[in-house]
DNA sequence: GCCGTTTTCGGCCCGACTGTTTTCAGTCG
């Protein structure tokens, strides 16, 4: 039987597909049609297994006959002729070669006609000896520059955790907030719309004097190359490889460049159509007149919207999925917001892997202005975690109900427990236990490289126990190197929906699972959603941010989150 | 390669920066 390949690995494929095509010169829109594809498909909440054997894969954004047939050949046959034959013109070294920073397809092709040059290794030999620098179009800067962005490439990393990027982000940005002359300023780019892991970081400034700005940004601590430096924009590598790009505008242009540079890059190709529909051309800068005419400025993003008939559209929303047709209709949903949050259902304490005690905790969440939390440690099976036996359940309910009483009634404190979902699909612990627990939440830690049929059986297994409320991190995925487990979420779905079970929105930046689209997709069957930190100290609250972000992303108003909820619509919720 | 309440053909994504140019091509986001 052929291989089946999972959408991301068709998304590399297509991705791959574009890189080839551009080393051939293609035209430019053919290949954005596949790198387009190859980031849906990235993003899917659906299997396009599933979508194929429903024959729903035209209904993909962005495929059409010809990407729909491409992929149903390599769900088939896990092969793919059509680039089997790019890869007789193109050797896919060189799809290598365009990874390194300053080499585009133009380059890459110069320097394998005229040297032969097919990998990075090669590029880099060529590069010491002095080779390139001859090239037409080439020059020793050129050639140097390469081999710096060689070395650097070792360094680089791919994509990192929205915590990594912000905390970095807010660091370089405040320094430069106390300039002279600085008006304001803004984490803008996939950061500021709360994407789970982030490319890059992107700042903006309103200043009438850009170039001091400049040059305190290139030389901030944390840069550790200079990538580009110019009036309107600067680019730098900071120490772990991830690249940051600073603009500075002048105030009264700050609102389209605000919203420009927060993307994504579909949203703003929906925007700048809504826009020509109008008369208007869009860009970083302002909107033009198509007929000519004084260019119309705006200041601040709702007067970029309100040009375009919408009201403001919150940055997590801002994907493209949708969001400008409810924009437009006045629908958009009122997000929620930390706020709204009441209870956190998911923490650990010293009885596991937690490092403070249970009052500790209890203490925290009331600081933070929670009515009530479930104290949620590690079940037995978990022996690496200290999970309890049911011995140390009871002697840890004990001490749940004393601190309890304690706080209340400005804090409840209930006792619930993770509990294993075994690698053989048991429960770790028997209904004669669950059933005085006040909640359980059921998590995959183990087995979650399985096959499918397997760690899908095991997941419905603890959906479809009576006792079990919540599924935690259902999906397993660890921020950025774990893949999630190659579960079946239509069937995943169905039984929480049926069962009445919630699934988590684990709010730990390096989980942030569900995912915003998996997160939706739930929420529209009417699956209920929980945000959690997952808190194992003081600092893990502070997770809450990143797990609300996701939920915004995915579209969710505050009664769809049951943390949300009163104590006592939460506790009819369990009983039922 | 996709898409259509202007369209089934002709648009779609354009501006900043760099280095090598001698007026601009290539890269990047």
């Amino acid at each position: 039987m052929a291989q089946t390949l999972n959408n991301r690995q068709i998304a590399d494929v297509f991705d791959t597909i574009a890189d080839m095509l551009q080393l051939k010169g293609e035209i430019i829109h053919r290949i954005l049609a596949y790198r387009r594809v190859a980031e849906t498909i990235r993003e899917l909440p659906r299997d396009l297994r599933a979508l194929a054997a429903e024959d729903k894969l035209n209904e993909i954004d962005g495929v059409g006959k010809v990407l729909a047939e491409k992929i149903s050949e390599l769900l088939e046959t896990g092969e793919l002729r059509f680039y089997h034959e790019l890869a007789q013109e193109i050797p896919p070294g060189l799809v290598e070669v365009l990874r390194v920073n300053g080499v585009g397809p133009k380059k890459a092709m110069l320097f394998y006609k005229e040297l032969g040059i097919a990998s990075i290794p090669a590029l880099e030999a060529a590069a010491q000896a002095g080779k390139l620098r001859n090239l037409s179009g080439m020059g020793s800067k050129s050639e140097a520059k390469i081999l710096e962005s060689i070395t650097a490439l070792a360094r680089r990393t791919n994509r990192v955790r929205l915590d990594t990027a912000w905390a970095a982000a807010e660091k370089l940005l405040r320094p430069l907030l106390q300039l002279p002359g600085v008006i304001q300023g803004d984490i803008a780019g996939s950061v500021r719309r709360g994407k789970s892991t982030i490319g890059d970081i992107d700042l903006l400034i309103a200043s009438y004097q850009p170039l001091p700005i400049m040059e305190a940004f290139v030389h901030h601590p944390d840069v550790t190359r200079i990538l580009g430096q110019g009036e309107t924009k600067s680019s730098v590598e900071l120490e772990n490889g991830l690249q940051c790009d600073l603009r500075v505008v002048p105030p009264e242009r700050y609102g389209t460049a605000l919203s420009y540079f927060t993307g994504s890059k579909d949203h703003n190709t929906r925007l700048r159509e809504r826009a020509r529909d109008r008369g208007l051309s869009l860009n970083e800068w302002a909107f033009t007149p198509l007929e000519g005419g004084a260019e119309v400025l705006c200041a601040s993003e709702p007067e970029v919207y309100a040009q375009l008939g919408l009201p403001w559209i919150p940055p997590e929303l801002r994907e493209d999925r949708g969001e400008i047709d409810l924009a437009a209709q006045g629908i958009l949903p009122r997000l929620i917001e930390i706020k709204d949050i009441r209870a956190d259902l998911h923490m650990h304490t010293t009885w596991s892997d937690g490092k403070l005690s249970v009052r500790d905790m209890a203490w925290i969440a009331r600081e933070r202005g929670l009515s009530y939390i479930v104290i949620s440690d590690h079940s037995q099976s978990l022996g690496v975690a200290n999970g309890l036996s049911v011995e140390r359940l009871r002697a840890q309910r004990e001490e749940i109900r004393a601190v309890d009483a304690e706080f209340a009634p400005s804090l409840r404190v209930f006792q619930g427990v993770e509990m294993e979902i075994r690698a053989d699909g048991s429960l770790d612990y028997g209904d004669d236990v669950l059933e005085w627990l006040d909640v359980v939440i059921a998590s995959l830690h183990s087995g979650l490289r399985q096959p499918r049929e397997q760690v899908t059986a095991r997941l419905l297994n603890a959906i479809r126990n009576p006792h079990v409320d919540i599924i935690g991190h259902p999906r397993g995925q660890m921020i950025p190197d774990r893949e999630p487990a190659d579960l079946d979420m239509d069937a995943v779905f169905g039984a929480a929906r049926e069962h009445d079970t919630a699934l988590e929105i684990n709010a730990s930046p390096y989980r942030l699972d569900l995912d915003d689209a998996h997160a939706r997709r739930a929420a529209e069957m009417g699956i209920k959603i929980a945000v959690n930190t997952d808190s194992h100290n003081g600092d893990g609250f502070t997770a809450l941010r990143y797990g609300i972000m996701t939920a915004r992303r995915a579209g969710l108003r505050p009664e769809e989150v049951i943390n949300t909820w009163s104590v006592e619509s939460f506790l009819a919720w369990l009983r039922q």
